[in-house]
DNA sequence: CTCGCCAGTCTAGCACCGCTAGCCAATCTG
DNA sequence: CAGATTGGCTAGCGGTGCTAGACTGGCGAG
């Protein structure tokens, strides 16, 4: 019994530090760099062994996606919690959402613009992207005034994932970022 | 001399079989379809050619990216001149811009999503995206208010181009499309 | 008219990708 | 201790974007 608990911890570490290695792969060289092989290498084992772990390379990306979700979640609770005026707070959790993306550009691909194998509208969503929405619903309802929140807040985040894709895909100046936000941020709270 | 007219003439009309062939490709059976060897077979010559004719794939892609923006913009033409008051042509060019997205994913994929060998913001964008940015610009100088024209687009824009790709790869629930397409468009012109 | 050159095209192949069949050794079971 | 089972490995499949080098057909020079 104790033998197979062993073999059982051993197992789950591993798959930690398959998804560990992707995820630092994937933000210090980018999602390019991330291949099987490199991988394996990195985990000391071979590539066959990635696939009794996970379905596929899909996979692996959206359990770092997954993770990614929760650490997003977090860094908007913060931001949700460090305000006091709703107007502020709703500034704040904006600034906080676009910093994420900035500052782990990889993690946020992996949850929003890669292939990745996650279902996100249909009842196996993460949890993690649950919290990260319902603290951005929490923070506009103040201000979602007659609309449905829950479409409110869809529409808001829209608005918030256009700007950090464009911007970062060399689609909008860089500079005027700022301004970008604040416009979007003073439409949806006035 | 005559020759080397035709010559010209012959390889100006292979270019123009190769960006037809990986956009057909593309809009038929996505862009993961789009091989150079499968492009190739389409244009009836071996893969090398495609590479006199284009840096790599990437700049293929950039074509059809020009091509679709061209497209893009004059669909947004077409709505804007067909609007009679101002927050009717928000409006409609929002609709216009989410329908082009909508019936031409894989254009709309090529101008936005894919990484492609195309600078945006910088000097050489195509023409032809500042011909769609200058009509969504337009259409909103009557609403923008004391924002600064173009930031404020930029920012309309994200608006809108977050709503597609987050619901075009299932990141959004499709219904209620339309009730978060009116709030952005109604939060933008009021 | 013939010969050498050169542009243009092709075949073949490189290094890499995600993924898997099948072998082989270590472990557990009767 | 013999046999079954588990779990990792090596090797390889079919694909990718891209390119080196061979070949050929039409050109200009002698």
């Amino acid at each position: 019994m104790s033998i197979q608990a062993r073999r059982e911890r051993e197992r789950a570490e591993r798959e930690r530090a398959i998804v560990a290695a992707a995820r630092d792969l994937a933000e210090s060289e980018g999602w390019d760099a991330v291949t099987t092989r490199r991988l394996a290498a990195e985990i000391e084992y071979s590539q066959p062994v990635l696939y009794s772990h996970f379905k596929g390379k899909g996979a692996i990306m959206a359990a770092v996606a997954v993770e990614g979700c929760g650490e997003l979640a977090a860094e908007l609770a913060a931001a949700r919690a460090a305000a006091t005026d709703p107007r502020q707070a709703v500034a704040g959790i904006a600034r906080a959402y676009v910093a994420f993306a900035e500052r782990r550009p990889a993690l946020y691909d992996a949850i929003f613009n890669l292939p990745v194998d996650l279902s996100f509208a249909s009842k196996d969503a993460p949890v993690e992207l649950a919290r990260a929405f319902a603290e951005l619903a929490e923070t506009l309802r103040p201000v979602a005034g007659g609309d449905d929140l829950e479409t409110f807040t869809e529409t808001f985040w829209s608005g918030l994932h256009g700007l950090v894709t464009l911007m970062r895909n060399g689609r909008l100046r860089h500079t005027d970022h700022e301004r970008r936000l604040a416009i979007l941020v003073d439409r949806f709270t006035r």
